[in-house]
RNA sequence: GGUCUCGUGGCCGAGCGGCUAGGCACCGGUCUGCAAAACCGUCUACUCCGGUUCGAAUCCGGACGAGACCUCCA
C-alpha cells in the first residue's frame, strides 16, 4: 500500500519529474502567488488556483500536514521596465472613486465567494502584502547587508550584477546575465539602476501614490517581488518544499524572489518550483480585446457573450481536471459540452454504486485493478486528466457489474465506493449534488402526481392524454424521460 | 530580436521507446407505443523531412506552424 503512495512532481528548476520527498517527514510547505486584488479574478486566474487546488487536496489525500500558504497582493505594484509608477491598485482605486483599502476589500470578498463557488479549500493563511510591510523592509535591509542592494533617491534596486557573482541570476528561466541586454525590448530605463537588470524592491513614493509607507529610505512603497519572499519566510522558513504560480510569473517575478531569498537568507526558498499553464478560449489567450474574456462567474450565470449558455461551476471544474495543470487547456463550447455530457455519465455511475449486487465470488480482475490505477495516475506529477480516464473505466465496470457481466465482493464494493467518492469529492473537488429541482417540495409534489396520471393514461395506452403532458411539461422546461423504473424529470 | 514550450483521430485531451488512455460527436445495436435518455459496440490518430534503434507519437537534427515569457498579467 505504500507504494500508492509514491508521488513524482514535475520540478520546474530542473526541468524534471522527480520522486517527491518533503523536508520534514510527513508535512508539507506550499506557497502560491495569489491575487492581486485591483480587479475581479478572471477565469484564467481561476485555473491556476483551481490546480493547485487540486495539489493541494491531493496532498492531504496522501496524509500529508500541509501547510498552505497563498498570499492576497493588495499593495500596487510599482515599476515597470520603463521605470514608470504603475500603480495598478491606486489606479483603479482612483479611477472608481474609492480609498485604495476599499477597492481591495471588494474584490477580496468577491473573490472568496468565487473559491465557494468552485469549490476550493481554504488555504492555512491568505496573508496580506499591506500586513506585511515591517517584514519586507527587515528583508530588503538584510539583502543591502549582504551586498546584494543598493539605495539611490529614497528607493532601492536589487543588484544583480553583485549577485550573479556569487549566484546564478536565471536558474529557473534559463536566463544568462549576460544575454539579458539582448533581449530587453526597453533599454531607456536605466534612470537610477546600476544596471538595467536590477528590479526594484522598495520604490519612493510619488505624491498621487495612494498608498504610502514610511521606511528607512523615506516614504514609499515595496517593489512587487518582495512581499512573497517576506510572506513565505514568515510562514514557511527559508526554505520550504513547493511553491507555485502560474507560468506567467516565472519571469520575473519567481526569478527575483529566488535572487531575493538567496540575497538574503543565502538559499533558494522552495525546493520543488511548479507552474500551471494557461487558460485559452476558443484557441487564443483570454483578453479583452478578442473578445473571449469572461469573468468566473459569468459563465456560470450565462451572462457572458462568449459562451451561449450556462455552465455549473462542477462541470467547469470538471472540465479543467480533464487536462493537466501543466498543458495549456482551450476552453471552446464543444469541449464544455462535452465535458457537461461526461460528467452526467461518471455521476450516473457513482449514484449506482449504492444499490449494486455483490456476490461471493472473487472481484473481476479488471476491478480490483481500478482503485491502484487511481493513485497511480495521480502520483505521475498530479495527473488528473488519466484519473479521470480511470473513473470512467471504472464506471464502465459500475454498469457491467450491474449487468451481470462483472462481479464484486461487499468488501470490494465498500473500498471502490469509498475511494471513488474520495477521489471524486476530496481530490478532483468536484460535488456531485442532485441537479436543481429536488428544493421545491411543492413542485416535486405536483409532478408526483401529474406523472402518476400519466403514467395511468400509458397503461390505458392512452397516447393522447400521455404525450399532451409530457409536450405540455416541455414547453413548460420540464423535461420527461421515460426509463425502465418509470419516469423521471428534470428542469431544464 | 532573445529565452522557452508545444504541434495526437471531427472536437477536447492523456501518452515520455514496444502492450497503441478517456470524454464528446458520428455510425451501428439493445431498450422503447412514440420521443428522449440510457447502455453496448464500431471508428485506430500522432505537422513534415532526415537520423538513432530490432522497434519511435515517444529519443536526436532540421523545416514549417502555434503559443508563452522578455513590459502589469495566473
Amino acid at each position: 500500500m505504500e507504494s500508492l503512495k509514491d508521488l513524482s512532481i514535475y520540478n520546474s528548476l530542473t526541468g524534471e519529474k522527480a520522486r517527491f520527498e518533503p523536508l520534514h517527514a510527513g508535512k508539507v510547505g506550499m506557497y502560491v502567488c495569489g491575487p492581486t486584488l485591483y480587479s475581479e479574478p478572471h477565469m484564467g486566474n481561476m485555473r491556476t488556483f483551481i490546480n493547485f487546488d487540486l495539489i493541494y487536496r491531493y496532498l492531504l489525500k496522501l496524509g500529508y500536514n500541509v501547510k498552505y500558504v497563498r498570499n492576497i497582493t493588495d499593495a500596487g505594484h510599482i515599476t515597470n521596465s520603463a521605470g514608470e509608477a504603475v500603480d495598478s491598485i491606486g489606479k483603479a482605486a482612483r479611477l472608481e472613486q474609492v480609498q485604495s483599502l476599499e477597492i481591495v476589500y471588494k474584490y477580496n470578498v468577491k473573490f472568496q465567494e468565487l473559491n465557494r463557488i468552485y469549490n476550493l479549500l481554504p488555504p492555512s493563511i491568505e496573508p496580506t502584502a499591506t500586513g506585511h510591510i515591517q517584514e519586507q523592509i527587515e528583508i530588503i535591509e538584510q539583502i543591502i547587508k549582504n551586498g546584494f542592494a543598493y539605495a539611490v533617491n529614497g528607493s532601492v534596486y536589487f543588484d544583480v550584477r553583485a549577485y550573479s557573482e556569487k549566484f546564478e541570476y536565471g536558474i529557473l528561466s534559463g536566463r544568462k546575465v549576460d544575454e539579458l541586454a539582448e533581449e530587453t525590448r526597453d533599454l531607456n530605463a536605466q534612470d537610477e539602476k546600476r544596471f538595467f537588470a536590477d528590479f526594484a524592491l522598495w520604490k519612493k513614493a510619488n505624491p498621487e501614490d495612494m498608498q504610502i509607507w514610511r521606511s528607512p529610505w523615506g516614504d514609499g512603497n515595496p517593489g512587487w517581488h518582495i512581499e512573497c519572499t517576506a510572506m513565505s519566510t514568515k510562514y514557511l522558513g527559508s526554505e520550504f518544499d513547493i511553491h507555485g504560480g502560474g507560468m506567467d510569473l516565472k519571469f520575473p517575478h519567481h526569478e527575483d524572489e529566488i535572487a531575493q531569498n538567496c540575497g538574503s537568507l543565502g538559499c533558494n526558498p522552495a525546493r520543488i518550483w511548479m507552474h500551471a499553464n494557461m487558460l485559452n478560449v476558443n484557441g487564443q489567450k483570454m483578453s479583452k480585446s478578442l473578445g473571449n474574456y469572461f469573468l468566473p462567474k459569468e459563465i456560470v450565470e450565462g451572462t457572458t457573450d462568449v459562451f451561449e449558455k450556462a455552465y455549473a461551476p462542477e462541470v467547469i471544474r470538471f472540465c479543467m481536471m480533464q487536462a493537466h495543470y501543466r498543458s495549456t487547456l482551450d476552453f471552446t463550447s464543444d469541449s464544455l459540452n462535452a465535458a457537461e455530457k461526461g460528467f452526467t455519465r461518471l455521476q450516473d455511475a457513482v449514484s449506482k454504486l449504492d444499490h449494486l449486487p455483490t456476490t461471493n465470488e472473487n472481484t473481476t480482475p479488471e476491478v480490483s485493478a481500478l482503485i491502484p490505477s487511481f493513485y497511480q495516475s495521480m502520483n505521475d506529477d498530479f495527473n488528473a486528466p488519466k484519473l479521470i480516464a480511470n473513473l470512467f473505466e471504472a464506471a464502465k465496470m459500475i454498469f457491467a457489474i450491474e449487468d451481470g457481466k462483472a462481479f464484486i465482493s461487499k468488501n470490494d464494493l465498500d473500498e471502490l465506493r469509498k475511494e471513488m467518492h474520495s477521489f471524486l469529492f476530496d481530490v478532483l473537488g468536484i460535488r456531485m449534488e442532485k441537479a436543481a429541482g429536488a428544493s421545491d417540495e411543492a413542485l416535486n409534489a405536483a409532478m408526483d402526481l401529474v406523472l402518476e396520471m400519466r403514467k395511468t393514461a400509458r397503461e390505458n395506452k392512452d397516447w393522447g392524454t400521455s404525450d399532451k403532458i409530457r409536450d405540455r411539461l416541455t414547453e413548460a422546461g420540464i423535461i420527461v424521460k421515460d426509463g425502465k423504473d418509470g419516469a423521471s424529470w428534470t428542469v431544464k
